[in-house]
DNA sequence: CATGAATGAGAATTCATTCAT
DNA sequence: TATGAATGAATTCTCATTCAT
């Protein structure tokens, strides 16, 4: 019972994920997504008062593993630059897994609430980066620099080549790599490191 | 009357505009929209077909201007990495004025049309950038790069810092001045100039 | 100026009856005939006081002169089944000529007043059939049978063929001629001719 | 609670044909008729994808069982024109049951898919006569002539006679009975049987 | 008289949320 | 507890008619 619960909530944020990445927030209507879990709406509701708190919910989610692999990342003991290029390379890297899922994270606001799950992430996303550029900056591997505005720049460089419709077009696994090596230099170079 | 009817295409358009910088696409409904200009809404629908060509308006001619400038920009006859930073300081400050608008121009979708229309948009922008980039590449002063993946970084860069939650809050002029200037030494360096 | 006038009133009459004969009723929006009488809404209204009243006086122009031309038909001096015979065939061949005209006319329905004049028009068609059935059956050329009745299987058996979506397809001039042959024939027959 | 949904999906049907049967396809908005049954609009889109599907619907539900007869009337084992005679009286008779919603059918045009579907009936109906005239003129009964014209001429002979706006006013079942016998006589002399 | 811009009621359709079973 | 049918507010778009110029 518990069990079940627990695998009913589990398989909505699946289904919402799936959607989300398929067509965007905009294809995933609370019954195509209960629907996509096998369940009625109504049990959807008793999961989640909302779709807005669900898609929070699955926002959350996702950014909060990465937040995790990055800030292990940010907290290694080896050069800033280093830390920043492994950081900004390993985010780049999962995104590319996914891109539309990415894109609707990042990218696609939906409603105010759920606008603003996305602004906490992004926001979170910053911080890594700026906690690696501050030491960096004090251990004096990287120029004096305002370091809000840069990792700002790092986040919005990754995303929009990522994810933004002008990015080059990733179709292979060598133009992938390619692609997250040209971001990684990009932004270590930036930052001055 | 010629006069009359120039003045409803334009209140329209900026009835649009400053719905959307307020609360994005979304709370630009027709209808809201329309009262906004103190017109009916079969009224709007004389001059425009449809919401989507509305948006779609709004959007290329904000970007149009822009890239008139910037290409201007791109046009000198100086060192690249100075239109580089000319160019990004220029974009910069302009978006500075009305934040919200260019979030809505830059990051927000709406339908697939005007979802079209805004990925033309920042492909002109990466354009402009790719241009100075490839003349700094081959003039020797940028090293070897890729120019299309550092084209959508630049891009992403500003726009992140500008109108993503992440960017530095920005209450004063020297706020603002300091910001401009943190951005174009982040571009620039990160293009190796 | 009173030839301006009478100009204009029938330019409209002319447009609408082209506009329908086109697109059907559907089509012929009063800002549409108006445009393609070279005239503006406003004027057009001087003329007609509604868009209904305009379709009714184009219907009944359109009728008005069919009626003259079969009740002469109706009152020549020769047998009942000639007559017949002859306003049948008379009937069918000026239909050919503009089918969608005629269809729209005798089929589709607009609103209540212009429906009113589609079966007031109607009602004028089958009375001409039912004085020359009268006229047989007095004489005895017919045999003895209900002329409201066959009056109203005449009308109804060449529109259908004529402008119904079942009738045969008529391309060419001899296809034409031996579906107005098939008609007479058929309503000869049915009346016992 | 099949029940259920079984019973609204005939309800609106109902509703719709009532509704048509009043005032044509014009009155028959969702509203109305989602009103009419009893339940809500986004309920009958539950049922129904489009409004134009429904009325397809609603027009080939009447038409199917229709068919249905008169092709059983068209298959008997007796002389093509008692199977002629028959069809009429049998299709007229059901149809002086509800005149103005035979009329909605067979006459009135809506939108393209509607009128589509309306083509179809009108050519299966067509189809059935044309089936016993090329029977009865293979087996010498009927005379040489025009099958898909005069089976056009039978539809739209009844067709009119019945809803049309000169056939005879029908009140008492004595009339009726007369309407009925008038028509199969004409229909039956017609082709010449 | 002529114009044609403006009006605004009305129609179809969508979808998050509720609640009787 | 689960269901999913029902709801209805909200939104886009059309077009006959009016009236200030």
């Amino acid at each position: 019972m518990e069990e079940r619960l627990a695998d009913n909530r589990e398989r909505i944020l699946l289904a919402t994920r799936q959607r989300v990445a398929d067509g965007g927030f905009r294809e995933a209507q609370v019954s195509a997504v209960a629907a996509a879990a096998g369940l009625s709406t109504g049990t959807l509701y008793r999961y989640f008062p909302s779709k807005a708190e669900l898609f929070v919910e699955v926002l959350t989610r996702a950014v909060d593993q990465e937040i995790l692999i990055l800030s292990e990342i940010a907290g290694r003991d080896v050069a800033a630059s280093e830390r920043l290029g492994a950081a900004v390379a390993s985010f780049v890297r999962r995104a590319l897994a996914g891109p539309n899922l990415a894109y609707a994270f990042i990218a696609e606001p939906v409603d105010p609430e759920v606008e603003a799950a996305r602004i906490r992430c992004r926001k979170q996303f910053g911080d890594v980066f700026k906690t690696i550029l501050n030491a960096g900056i004090d251990s004096g591997e990287f120029p004096a620099q305002d370091s809000d505005a840069a990792a700002a720049c790092i986040v919005g460089a990754f995303t929009e080549a990522l994810v933004g419709p002008i990015g080059p077009s990733t179709r292979n696994t060598r133009d992938k790599a390619r692609l997250i090596e040209a971001i990684r230099t990009f932004c270590l170079r930036a930052v001055g490191g």
